[in-house]
DNA sequence: ATAAATAAGTTAAACGTTTAACTAAATACT
DNA sequence: AGTATTTAGTTAAACGTTTAACTTATTTAT
């Protein structure tokens, strides 16, 4: 039951350990034969390559970190820990392993970064949601790939996996214009955030697209964190304007859920009266009534993108600064009124 | 900023390669000024021994296993995220690396365990809550040492660091009892659960010992699992048997908020009508109205006692069948009426 | 004064891989 | 037939530590 090596594998397939290596990195010179009696023995022997000896030979550790804020990760909704769910899931494939740890939200510069960077136990580091900028420029120094996942700082150096969120906005809003035609409403909070930005952008995008124009009365952004309780007051701010509002895109499904408490509590029928689509599609927009519209994004798919990327950054031995949009889906459920 | 090596220290100290590694460890061979010196060249250089080399020759990977059911690990109550922060906290300490994977709910025979054990590149394993029995079947074939947090399988093979839910429902039930004196319901899921179960044991306890006796149509049990709706259900069994009831014990603060939902549906008046204590503390106990009182279960300790346990087993190269209680806390807000 | 013990280091082997450089046999090319 | 090339493997060094065994110098005991 203990670790054979090797060694042992050599023995048992009558051949040097160099043959065994070669055969379990499918190397070309090795012919048919020895390599299905090599295959044979390390079956046999349950053989695993030590992570350790192999990490040493190769100068790399075969760990990908993965960091973000601990305010994001003790979250209630587990937005971030499905995308780490997906890096660990890939992972596999690459014989990766993920280390995880949070970093503080209010990181400053006299907090450490996180030890396995400072002992360079990582061969390279996936970022997971905003995090501090003065965390981002301690990370500078570093030469390993890195890679931001839901939030990509100004600077351009990175590579980031990113939600289409121009494009989800965009979705939404062209469906509540197909289904109200006229006074579409946007809520939401933390612009400074490019997620929520582009979601707007894509708000005004199939507005203007439409032949419509922008009403700033219609749109109601706060710079608090976009939370239920801020979704309930945008909505109330909203109507206390215009009792006319047909339908709301939020920002997310938090304020969505948030509004719709607002309209619940003030006799405003959902869908009937007002149509409401959040973004993210989170656990309970099915549980809610009406059922909340949304836009669904792959938050598994974003992990899994990420490691890919990761893979490939350390196998061809480079930085990489590209962005790779994860597309979104439109889910229709019961706070739309139909087309 | 490539990573110096232990050959970089000795060079720069003038010592041999066996010498810094003697002042890394502290050895008492070692004179203080030599101590020094490699101190300050290790400090110089920013040397980290490297994790593959040391595992290597110490036949050690250096890593712990984190292992919980992905439905657990993805329940919006980040409850057991919580234990893996403290495990990952304590892992600085001890120098361990934490590798958190999930297994699936339904883990049968046919399901492979996690990638690290399989390759054997643990040192031990932590299972955070409840894991299907066919796992732990699995994992008897191993011989590291396994920790069990938060859930304590039959089989006393094993080390378990559990939380003192008899005396949480015992130290809930007096306070209740003190207040209110009688008809205190208790209301619980999931009762295979040995932690729901405790629970119950620790109100019947804190009844008896107070002198009253357990009334069987105050205690409301389901199979199901204890969250929000079965707890509102739970409490419409209780209110239609006995409208007369003064306190309710939940086994968890999820039911309790359920409940209070009920109550809060029907009129009855938190704390004047009834008392409702729940137990662990989740984050949203103090955002509901009125704040729910509860058992504090300190998460985060879990985890780092946990991670001291194995440090421990580890180092002294045994497997451990030891059980650590964790001490709760009783946290008055304003669902209890004052004593 | 000499032997024994202690102190403070050093040497060298080992851990389990990978891979460049080498070898030996078989095959292809003039 | 003799040389060049290809095929299929082997050898051996290297990766960065740890640690038992050794050395050398100093102190202590007799």
């Amino acid at each position: 039951m203990t670790n054979s090596t090797i060694k042992d594998v050599a023995k048992m397939a009558n051949v040097s350990i160099a043959t065994v290596s070669l055969v379990v990195h499918d190397h070309a010179r090795i012919s048919k034969e020895t390599k299905e009696k090599v295959l044979a023995a390390i079956t046999k022997l349950n053989y695993h390559p030590s992570h350790s000896a192999r990490g040493l030979v190769k100068r790399k550790s075969g760990n990908i970190g993965f960091i973000l804020t601990d305010d994001h990760f003790l979250r209630t909704e587990p937005f971030y820990t499905h995308i780490f769910i997906g890096t660990e899931f890939e992972a596999h494939e690459s014989e990766f392993y993920v280390l995880l740890t949070t970093i503080d939200s209010n990181f400053n510069d006299d907090n450490k970064l996180p030890r396995f960077i400072l002992e360079r136990n990582i061969d390279g580091i996936i970022v997971a949601g905003k995090v501090p900028s003065s965390f981002i420029e301690k990370l500078n120094k570093y030469h390993f790939p890195i890679i931001f996942v839901d939030y990509w700082p100004c600077t351009k150096k990175y590579s980031g996996v990113l939600v289409d969120n121009v494009n989800g906005g965009k979705l939404a809003t062209e469906y509540l214009i197909k289904s109200v035609n006229k006074n579409i409403a946007f809520i939401g909070g933390d612009i400074e955030h490019p997620s929520i930005s582009d979601r707007l952008n894509g708000y005004k995008k199939a507005i203007l697209d439409s032949g419509g124009s922008i009403n700033e009365r219609l749109i109601d952004i706060i710079e608090d964190y976009p939370g239920r309780t801020n979704g309930y007051n945008a909505a109330q701010r909203l109507f206390d304007n215009n009792k006319d509002i047909k339908a709301i895109f939020a920002c997310n499904d938090a304020m969505a859920i948030g509004a719709m408490q607002y309209m619940k509590d003030n006799g405003i029928k959902i869908p009937d009266d007002c149509s409401i689509i959040g973004f993210d599609d989170v656990v309970s927009d099915d549980a809610i009534e009406p059922a909340l519209s949304t836009i669904r994004v792959p938050k598994m798919e974003m992990g899994t993108e990420a490691m890919k990327l990761m893979a490939h950054l350390i196998k061809n031995n480079i930085k990489g600064n590209q962005k790779v949009l994860i597309p979104v889906e439109l889910i229709i459920r019961k706070s739309t009124k139909r087309i």
